[in-house]
DNA sequence: CGTATTTGACCCGCGC
DNA sequence: GCGCGGGTCAAATACG
């Protein structure tokens, strides 16, 4: 057994669907997982918020944080694509949904999704003009699997030190076979 | 008091 | 067109 005390599911390869429609992003399976990078990923004119408008609030000064996560196709050009297309996930067996990986992450938004039980947890890096992503769920079936996912690319170095993995590894552990 | 988290509402795509 | 499922916002709240 490779696992002792963590176990890490990189993200699978990208064109390793040889059927070319890899619609079946089923997560029946417990450890298969795919990371789909959408190419094109741009949705189209995403939340426009009038929603601000109706609810009668004059101020809306918040749209420098709007425009970040913008992302409106022909802004940005062609970085904005690339910026979409690295997602990727992979799954951690460990008993803390946050993952310490030396970036700093605030909160946004929590569902419940049909398939597991637990809530999915929705993350963005604080840090400005990186809009990097992250959505942590919990395998309803193993409760000690967390799915991490992530969307985007840093565009700023990490704050803290790479020997943080250790502490990584340190948080991800808390599960002894034995 | 500033920042991060909580949490209900809203938006949007899709299926019926 | 409506309801459902999933993603996001933002006001309120918690926390240092």
């Amino acid at each position: 057994m490779l696992m002792e005390k963590y176990q890490i599911f990189l993200p699978v390869s990208d064109q390793s669907s040889p059927s070319g429609s890899p619609s079946s992003l089923n997560m029946a399976n417990p450890f298969i997982y795919f990371h789909g990078e959408n190419e094109n990923g741009v949705r189209p004119g995403s939340r426009t918020r009038n929603v601000d408008a109706k609810h009668s609030d004059p101020q809306t000064s918040r749209v420098s944080n709007n425009s970040e996560i913008k992302a409106e196709p022909g802004m940005r050009g062609g970085e904005n694509s690339e910026f979409r297309k690295h997602k990727y996930a992979f799954q951690t067996r460990s008993q803390v949904d946050i993952l310490d990986d030396g970036y700093r992450w605030r909160k946004y938004g929590q569902k419940i999704v049909k398939n597991s039980k637990f809530p999915r947890s929705y993350y963005r890096c604080t840090s400005n003009g990186c809009g990097v992503k992250k959505q942590v769920q919990r395998n309803s079936k193993d409760e000690e699997i967390v799915v991490t996912t992530y969307e985007g690319k840093h565009t700023h170095p990490t704050e803290r030190c790479t020997e943080n993995i250790e502490d990584i590894l340190r948080q991800m552990q808390t599960y002894t076979p034995f």
